[in-house]
DNA sequence: AATGCGTGGTT
DNA sequence: TAACCAAGCAT
């Protein structure tokens, strides 16, 4: 027998008591969240987006803007690309603000502004993976559609002591399995919950889960084996490439020239001080990007961000242009002088507020 | 399969 | 303080 199939003979023996256990837990700790006061499909798609590698307690306000400025699909999908971005800003991943707008007009277009209530359906939508349309099929929708995140893969892995990393396909797929036998029964939604919910409160990350207070501490086999804080496995976690960009401030009287990036990559369709990779010969790459015409002095500041995959340093320059714009510069879909009150509710990243701040 | 894609708080 | 962390998706 492999250990796969130990899990799952293990994960069959414990159904009933494991999921007694958990949605009564569920029942009595579950936080109050603004996403759980509302059975809108089109709020709890929402939730799920902005949850997506991001804590709680960011996304609240987040997502009490968001949906006071877009409440249904249809305001959604009628919406410029830029007013979305502009209520995403500061959120990070904004390739989720441009899946949800391209989503909504999908749902507009072929749903009749409805969500589908079909786990293959949603998954064809932009910006659902497995997970996203797992959640909002079983929470929103009431359908027994399994789902494996960082709370629940945490989770299973002690519960069940499955070894290996995330990314490590066997491993994954066995996830999937065992939250595909577990979430058939009554309540999936809020089943589903449950697991994140345990994992988010009480079977945390490093070295201090809170087993006191765990409903399934008695069927924990990681718990049992002294193998709490070595489960799950970490992943390696990949070096951070740096990237030295070279960042043009140009001013106009009281107002400043912004660009707007190209819909994909990073920051895409953000507006940003015009910038490009720093070359070995420093100010000449802004003559590069903005033409001859461009006046480059002396270095003003140097504003440092750490990504998630890159390590950023802002090369700050003044720069001297004419009024008269030409063709937007490469990498770029526009560029305008922009009022400082303006610049507010534009889509910015942190990186070209914290640039705008010190320039 | 591995990499790119943000942010701010915690350790 | 550098590393790690949080309800993943797209390519």
């Amino acid at each position: 027998m492999t250990n796969s199939q130990a899990v799952l003979t293990q994960v069959r023996a414990n159904k009933r008591s494991l999921r007694a256990g958990l949605l009564r837990w569920f029942d009595h700790v579950k936080r109050d969240l603004p996403w759980r006061r509302t059975q809108d499909p089109y709020a709890i798609w929402l939730s799920e987006i902005m949850l997506q590698q991001t804590q709680v307690d960011r996304v609240v306000p987040y997502f009490e803007r968001f949906l006071a400025r877009f409440p249904t699909v249809k305001d959604l999908a009628r919406a410029p690309l830029d007013e979305v971005l502009a209520e995403w800003k500061g959120l990070g991943y904004y390739s989720r603000a441009r899946n949800l707008h391209a989503a909504a007009k999908t749902i507009v277009a072929e749903h009749r502004a409805k969500l589908p209530a079909d786990h293959a359906a949603l998954l064809a939508l932009p910006g659902f993976g497995r997970y996203t349309a797992g959640a909002v099929a079983s929470i929103a929708f009431g359908l027994k559609t399994p789902l494996v995140d960082g709370n629940v893969a945490r989770v299973f892995a002690r519960l069940f002591v499955i070894e290996g990393a995330a990314g490590d396909t066997q491993r994954d797929e066995l996830l999937w399995s065992v939250a595909e036998r577990l979430v058939e029964g009554e309540r999936p939604g809020d089943f589903n919950q449950a697991l994140m919910e345990l994992g988010a409160t009480v079977c945390i990350p490093n070295t201090a889960p809170l087993c006191l207070l765990c409903p399934l501490a008695k069927q924990c086999g990681a718990l049992h084996a002294g193998r709490v804080t070595e489960l799950p496995a970490p992943k390696k976690a990949a070096a951070r490439k740096s990237l030295a960009l070279a960042v043009a401030v140009a001013r106009r009287k009281s107002s400043v020239l912004l660009a707007r990036r190209v819909d994909t990559g990073l920051f895409g369709g953000l507006w940003e001080l015009p910038s490009t990779e720093l070359g070995a010969d420093g100010a000449a790459s802004l003559t590069g990007l903005l033409g001859a015409r461009a006046k480059v002095g002396a270095e003003l500041e140097v504003v440092e961000r750490t990504l998630t995959h890159r390590d950023l340093t802002l090369h700050l320059f003044p720069v001297t242009l004419p009024e008269k714009l030409t063709a937007p510069p490469a990498g770029y879909t526009d560029w305008r002088w922009f009022e400082p009150a303006e610049v507010e509710g534009l889509g910015i990243s942190s990186a070209t507020r914290a640039a705008l701040d010190v320039a």
